[in-house]
DNA sequence: AGCACGCCGACT
DNA sequence: GTCGGCGTGCTC
């Protein structure tokens, strides 16, 4: 309308004064009057009723975490409604005040959370631009889940979402959607019974109980059905259910399970490797209520199933189970929310155990499922060790890399089936240690990791290129290298000359085999990608263990032990001649873990363990990392608990370590670049910890924090990142 | 990130 | 006086 309209809110300053108006307005702004009406740039008519829209601007910038007021034209009235994409008018170019008709800023999208009748806000109010599509993709429940994720983390609702609401596809939001099904029977327990308390666990979900579990699956392939009937049971009280596993073969043997169980079309299967066509459509199906059972990747962990009655995570120390896009909530950790803030069941399964689900297990906020040891001593393959004692005494295993025990099992083994090896890293390049210390070799130059080329002998650094002739180790002075780790393609080689009459199979990155049939091979596959075999594997060698526990990780020995059960849960139980070998010390506790096959005992120990040493996850942890500087300048303005602990800063590698999925933490736009650039600066990292019970006050502390200085405009360089619970702490 | 507003120095 | 540099702060 006039310019008047657009002028300002509180209409009593005059426009030759603009001090004076700014201090108006502030003053307006500090008493919180309401406005009568809302008034907008151009005077639009506006919906008779709730004329007002808040609405979630989807930057994921943390000084923009909050709602901004939008007018609702009334052409827009019926198809605005809360949980709605929409686009709006976002940015500083609205507010000239001056000319009082310019249109605002950019377009950009955002999320109708509310339709409210009057704004707190004293400026005039721009119009919503568009309403994308009319389908509420955005309800209450996962609303309210998004920003308890986003406070846990430290992060922006707008990023939350990001990883919560699949990008819309018109073609499938115009597809119908079909009719929900009715709920089917409650399963029969079978295998639960193998369990302690599996029954008692089934009865309850399928009669509409929450109970809440850590469930300690024994070996083999049975897991799958019984999370199958898990989520049965649930179907069977009218509920719904989520199941979520670290990857795509494990969702496929649950989408297969509850096939076989439901029949088709009775659950959606979201996985990151759908196209978004069909993704959409299926979280579609879930949103309408079609659909009322979930299995997929973490994604999936955000499925707006309907009247949620349980949510599952399977194996949750993998390490797909943390979202790698800020704020990189944990699969575990949202589904613990979920089942607090939605009262449903929760079960943590895995053939392994966690320190985080030890640690729900000790706090009683679950119970255990666990199976009595006569059936574990059923299900399980023997274990046995070769050892550095077994190895000096053992001359052949130095020229094979071979040990003679792991050599005889093989052979045995080929007899009557497939042998499983397990090697930990892929690729054909081996890096190289001293022999006597285990000091890694590095270049003189770069420090970068030297490597042996080809089989030459001839050592190159892995960074700079650089070839090295004498090298001698600094730390003792030896002058022997040993292949600390040895891809999965040279051992499939040696093994193939060792065993020449055998087909030799590889699984790893490049090439996952998802099975292998019950005849005598070969398989060398890297961890994780280890093929299930038809009737199990007759043995497994799991090489290389010593490297497995020598990384300065929190999670060494529970990754490693993982890792071996994760393969050796593939092998033939005792009973039927089922054997694994494993290259580690027989003292240290991982393997002892796996000798007795107690996972839940390792990590009961190491909980202590860390309680002792004020490690997380006994108390919680954040990492600030950056430049020195920009580190420092947070430290400083930030305002922690009087609980808190800050340790360091240290330096540290800067922001690209390949593969630890490192990125802006919080904070950034929309865009998900790849990786940032390497600085020349010297990074730091500081952690701060706090004792139980004050995770929650920290990461408040830490999100104000961050949200003033971006609010400030810090220069790129200057920014900080911010993670909490962080993994790759030494 | 982008843009306007405001305060301060150089210039018609 | 007025133009335009950049430093701050806001985005309904």
């Amino acid at each position: 309308m006039s310019s008047e309209d657009g002028t300002r809110g509180g209409g009593a300053a005059g426009d030759g004064e603009p001090e004076q108006l700014a201090l108006v307005r502030e003053a307006v702004r500090k008493a919180k009057v309401p406005r009568a009406k809302p008034r907008t740039w151009r005077g639009a008519a506006l919906a008779k009723e709730l004329p007002v829209a808040r609405v979630l601007v989807d930057k994921g910038v943390l000084h923009l975490d909050r709602y901004f007021d939008y007018a609702v034209p009334e052409e827009l009235d019926a198809v605005a409604q809360p949980g709605v994409r929409v686009r709006v008018r976002f940015g500083a170019g609205g507010r000239n005040v001056r000319e009082g008709r310019r249109e605002g800023g950019s377009l950009i999208d955002g999320f109708l959370v509310e339709r409210v009748a009057e704004s707190d806000y004293s400026g005039p109010l721009a119009a919503l631009a568009q309403v994308v599509s009319p389908e509420p993709v955005l309800g209450p429940e996962l609303l309210g889940l998004a920003r308890a994720v986003a406070d846990r983390y430290a992060g922006s609702l707008a990023d939350v979402l990001q990883l919560a609401v699949p990008p819309r596809h018109g073609r499938a939001e115009a597809a119908q959607t079909g009719e929900p099904a009715p709920p089917p029977v409650a399963p029969e327990p079978r295998s639960w019974l193998r369990y302690g308390r599996g029954e008692e666990f089934l009865r309850a979900l399928a009669a509409g109980g929450t109970p809440r579990a850590v469930w300690t699956a024994l070996p083999g392939p049975e897991w799958a059905e019984e999370i199958a009937r898990a989520v049965q049971a649930t179907l069977a009280s009218g509920r719904g259910a989520i199941v979520v596993v670290p990857a795509g073969r494990p969702a496929a043997r649950v989408d297969e399970a509850l096939g076989q169980l439901l029949g088709e079309g009775r659950h959606a299967l979201l996985t990151a490797d759908a196209g978004q066509e069909k993704r959409y459509r299926e979280w579609l199906a879930v949103r309408r209520g079609a659909v009322r059972a979930v299995v997929g990747t973490r994604a999936a962990m955000f499925a707006p199933v309907r009247d949620l009655g349980l949510v599952v995570v399977w194996d949750d120390g993998d390490a797909s189970h943390s979202d790698d896009n800020a704020p990189f909530p944990h699969v575990r950790e949202v589904l613990e929310l979920r089942a607090s803030r939605d009262k449903c069941g929760f079960l943590l399964g895995g053939w392994t155990c966690t320190v985080e689900a030890a640690q729900l297990v000790e706090s009683g906020w679950a119970a255990p499922i666990v199976a009595g040891r006569e059936q574990v001593r059923a299900a399980a393959p023997l274990v046995r060790t070769v050892g550095d004692a077994d190895l000096a005494r053992d001359e052949a295993a130095r020229a094979a890399r071979l040990p003679s025990l792991a050599w005889q099992v093989a052979r045995d083994g080929l007899r009557d089936g497939p042998v499983l090896v397990q090697v930990p890293r892929r690729g054909y390049v081996p890096r190289m240690a001293c022999a006597r210390c285990r000091e890694p070799a590095r270049c003189r130059h770069c420090a970068g990791p030297l490597e042996a080329r080809d089989g030459t002998g001839a050592l190159r650094c892995g960074w700079c290129g650089r070839e090295e002739g004498g090298w001698h180790c600094p730390e003792c002075g030896g002058h022997r290298l040993r292949a600390q780790v040895v891809g999965a393609r040279r051992t499939a080689e040696e093994l193939g000359r060792a065993f020449p009459a055998v087909p030799v199979r590889t699984s790893g990155r490049e090439q996952v085999l998802d099975t292998v049939p019950g005849t005598p091979a070969l398989v060398v596959s890297t961890p994780g990608a280890e093929p299930v075999a038809e009737g199990g594997y007759a043995a497994a060698l799991l090489l290389d263990g010593w490297a497995m526990l020598g990384r300065p990780d929190l999670r060494a020995g529970e990754d490693a032990l993982r890792r071996w059960i994760g393969a050796a849960a593939l092998v033939r139980s005792q009973g039927a001649g089922g054997t694994v070998v494993v290259v580690a010390e027989p003292t240290l506790r991982p393997v002892q873990a796996l000798v007795r096959w107690d996972p839940v005992g390792h990590a009961v120990r190491e909980l202590a363990e860390r309680a002792e040493l004020g490690f997380p996850p006994v108390s919680r942890m954040a990492a600030v990392s950056g430049p020195a500087e920009a580190v420092v300048d947070f430290l400083a303005a930030v305002e922690l608990p009087p609980d808190a602990e800050v340790l360091g800063p240290v330096p540290v590698a800067g922001p690209t370590v390949p593969g630890s999925g490192a990125g802006p933490a919080a904070g950034g736009g929309r865009t998900r670049r790849p990786a940032a650039p390497v600085t020349a600066e010297q990074w730091e990292r500081a952690l701060i910890r706090v004792p139980p019970g004050s995770g929650a006050a920290l990461a408040g502390a830490l999100k104000r924090a961050q949200a003033a200085r971006m609010a400030r405009g810090v220069p790129e360089g200057a920014r900080v990142r911010i993670r909490m619970d962080p993994s790759d702490i030494g």
